[in-house]
DNA sequence: TCTGGGGTCCTAGGACCC
DNA sequence: TCTGGGGTCCTAGGACCC
């Protein structure tokens, strides 16, 4: 079983912090200044999308289209307050509390045993979702299926608030999934589709008819993957995703005009600003890293990224912001504007605090 | 239309070690 | 002087997800 929340955002606002915002259209997102704003829509409530408003659309095009939407910043702590509440009742639901987080608001369920003692899949959705929606005062969409990929296509043809099952059986699975476009499996973005396009192929359907040889120009590798994709083949167990270990922690920041490059000091006061608030945080956190990334997109767009590996993990603000700025002076181009300059930080571990023999020498 | 900010995972080349 | 094969680590780029 595969769950995933209605709007998730959008609805915390309205349903949680802003009853009053029921019913109205509401985007969480970046302030869209009058149609200025260069940020995107993070969530879209479904008042919102009825005017065609999407998330990841930027907010300048969403206040064109609905200049009476309302819009947030959001507050991330209350979202992953709700998606720990929610994980918790969905893991209640799952056999031996099997539960895979795959996101802030989705989460598979392994169901077999639950369905075969009680129930059938409709049934048990059914209650999952009521379930949700008692303790959270949230909405989501259900998908069920006899594995992972299946499961997530079958949620994303439910929204809103839906619950949509697919029969076992390789025909079964099959059919489901011809009709639909090759976007719909996770995995294939943008440029896939695209590449895809260009031979002619939009459709599950499409491919499940091609052999992996006319496939293998195409997507190369992939192509075993992207076949038994399009089959609803998938045989990855579901785990139990455990406590989240994080791998990396950075911030990024893009500037509401485009920095002229002679504006140095603005870039570094950027740069030192992201840098103390990343080493705040991977001390409240515990952290070290080894690694520094620094991201640079100019104002046409193109983005690089230069990294240094330090011989000895640290979370020292000085070391983090002399670092981030010396690669930042050695590889940015002197007659580029600059849009977004990014900090992250990788290779973590834990803060032992003890101290030890290389970080004393 | 003009593209955020948080991430993860994969590939590939080069340096280096044994 | 030129050489293999196994392995790790680092760096850069790219695709993708929510």
């Amino acid at each position: 079983m595969h769950v995933d929340m209605d709007a998730f955002f959008a609805s915390v606002e309205q349903l949680r912090n802003h009853p009053e915002l029921q019913g109205k259209p509401v985007c969480v997102g970046h302030d869209p200044k009058g149609g200025y704003g260069r940020g995107v829509v993070r969530s879209a409530s479904y008042e919102a999308r009825a005017f065609g408003i999407r998330s990841g659309m930027p907010v300048s095009k969403a206040f064109r289209l609905c200049p009476e939407a309302v819009f947030l910043p959001g507050e991330f702590s209350d979202y992953a307050q709700a998606s720990n509440e929610i994980m918790g009742i969905l893991r209640d639901f799952a056999d031996d509390r099997r539960l895979n987080r795959a996101s802030i608001d989705e989460g598979y369920l392994e169901v077999t045993a639950r369905i075969a003692e009680h129930g059938t899949p409709v049934e048990s959705a059914r209650e999952v979702q009521a379930a949700v929606r008692e303790q959270t005062k949230l909405p989501c969409s259900i998908g069920v299926a006899c594995n992972m990929t299946l499961a997530k296509v079958a949620t994303g043809r439910s929204k809103p608030n839906g619950v949509t099952v697919v029969q076992q059986g390789a025909d079964k699975a099959a059919s489901f999934l011809a009709p639909l476009t090759v976007r719909v499996i996770s995995g294939v973005g943008e440029k896939t589709a695209e590449r895809l396009r260009e031979y002619g192929i939009e459709t599950l359907g499409q491919i499940q008819r091609m052999s992996i040889a006319d496939l293998w120009p195409i997507m190369g590798r992939g192509s075993y993957w992207l076949h038994e994709k399009s089959l609803g083949i998938d045989e990855r167990p579901l785990l139990d995703s455990g406590p989240h270990i994080r791998g990396s922690m950075g911030k990024d920041h893009t500037f509401t005009e485009d920095v002229e490059p002679t504006a140095i000091s603005l870039l570094h006061e950027t740069i030192n600003d992201m840098c103390v608030r990343i080493g705040d945080r991977l001390r409240t956190k515990g952290l070290l890293f080894r690694t520094l990334t620094v991201r640079i997109r100019y104002e046409d767009y193109t983005t690089v990224q230069h990294s240094r590996t330090l011989p000895v993990a640290t979370d020292r603000c000085d070391i983090l912001d002399r670092t981030a700025a010396d690669i930042f002076d050695r590889n940015r181009l002197r007659d580029r504007y600059v849009r977004l300059v990014g900090i992250r930080v990788t290779g973590l571990s834990e803060r032992d605090d003890q101290m030890s023999l290389a970080q004393f020498l």
